[in-house]
DNA sequence: AGGTATTCAGACTTATTTATCTGAAATATA
DNA sequence: TATATTTCAGATAAATAAGTCTGAATACCT
C-alpha cells in the first residue's frame, strides 16, 4: 500500500468538512456521521474524542449533544487537522527514508521532493474548512454522498 | 503516521540503487545489502525475491551469488519499483479518501491535488536508477552510510 | 562426492493500525 | 426523579504490515 494519509486522518477530515456544512452551533451525532460517511461508529467515535481534546472540535453529551466545531470554520486548515490525527513528519522525512538525507547532505531526489512537499504543505495550510465547505455546496463540487444534502 | 511509500518500498529503493552502485555484474548478497543499508536480513530476502519474480533484479543462488539488476539502470524509474513493491493507486485515489471523488465529480482540493500528484509521477517515472546512482557518486550526494563507498 | 554458501519457500511471530464491545458518566426531557 | 440519549474510557479483537525462523534447493569449490 501507499497512501499520504491515515485512514483514521481521513474519517478526520471528512468528518469536519461535514460539520462544517452545518449551522453555526448545531450538534451533529457520531451515528448520523458514521451513518453518512460511511465510517465505523466506535472508530469515529475515538477519532472525534482526538479532534475534540486538541480544540478543533467540542462535544456535548446527553440527548441533542453531539460534536460541532470547535473554532471558526475558517481558522481550521487542513493541516491543523493532519497535524492532530498523523502528526507531521512528513514535512522532514526523505521520501525513500534515507536517514542520512538532509538539505547539506542530499538523496538524489530531495530537491524534487523538497518542491512537491512545500506543494503539499501549502496546500494543506491554504485550505480552511470554511473554503471547503462553501466548494463543497456548489454543484461542481457534489462529491461523498454524505455530504449532498446537508443542511441545505 | 503518514507516509508516501511503504517501509518495503524504501527497502526496495535503497537496495536497488545500492545494486547499481557495483560494477555491471557484480553479484551482491543478501548479507552485505542487510549489513550496509541496515535492513533485516530475512525480510529484505523477501522484498528482493519480489523484485526478482518482477524482473527487476536477477537472482543466483550458491557461493558468489546473489543479485543484480535484471535489466539495463537506465531502464529502471523509480516507478517500476514503487510498482513492484506498493502498486500504483495513490495516482487514482483521492487524498482524502472521498470514494465518490473523480474529475468530473471532484472534491475540494481535487484539482490542487492532481497537479501534485502527477509532479510525483513525472518525478518516479523521470528518475532512473542510472542516473540516481551517477548522483549518488557526486560528493553533493553522499547519502546513506551504506551507499557512500560503494565500487568506487 | 562432500562441504559450504547462497537464494527460495513457507510457516510463524511481533507490532501497528483499524475496528468492536461493554459499561460508565453526563445531560436533556418528561 | 426516572428514562432515554448521548459522549467518554478502556479493554478487546481483527486485519495488515513488518520482521523472524527453519529447512530445502541450488550451485560453487576442493
Amino acid at each position: 500500500m501507499s497512501l499520504i494519509f491515515s485512514r483514521q486522518c481521513e474519517y478526520a477530515i471528512q468528518s469536519v468538512l461535514y460539520l462544517a456544512l452545518k449551522h453555526h452551533g448545531e450538534m451533529t451525532s457520531i451515528r448520523e456521521l458514521a451513518q453518512r460517511l460511511d465510517i465505523p461508529y466506535h472508530f469515529l467515535g475515538k477519532i472525534l474524542q482526538s479532534l475534540t481534546r486538541k480544540g478543533l472540535l467540542l462535544s456535548h453529551k446527553g440527548p441533542a449533544g453531539g460534536f460541532a466545531l470547535g473554532m471558526p470554520p475558517q481558522d481550521i486548515t487542513l493541516f491543523h487537522i493532519v497535524e492532530a490525527i498523523d502528526g507531521t513528519d512528513f514535512t522532514r522525512m526523505c521520501v525513500f527514508g534515507f536517514s542520512e538525507c538532509n538539505d547539506t547532505n542530499p538523496c538524489s531526489v530531495h530537491e524534487q521532493w523538497s518542491v512537491l512537499r512545500e506543494g503539499v504543505y501549502q496546500m494543506l495550510i491554504s485550505k480552511n474548512i470554511a473554503a471547503m465547505a462553501k466548494d463543497t455546496k456548489q454543484p461542481a463540487f457534489r462529491i461523498a454522498s454524505g455530504m449532498s444534502n446537508v443542511s441545505l
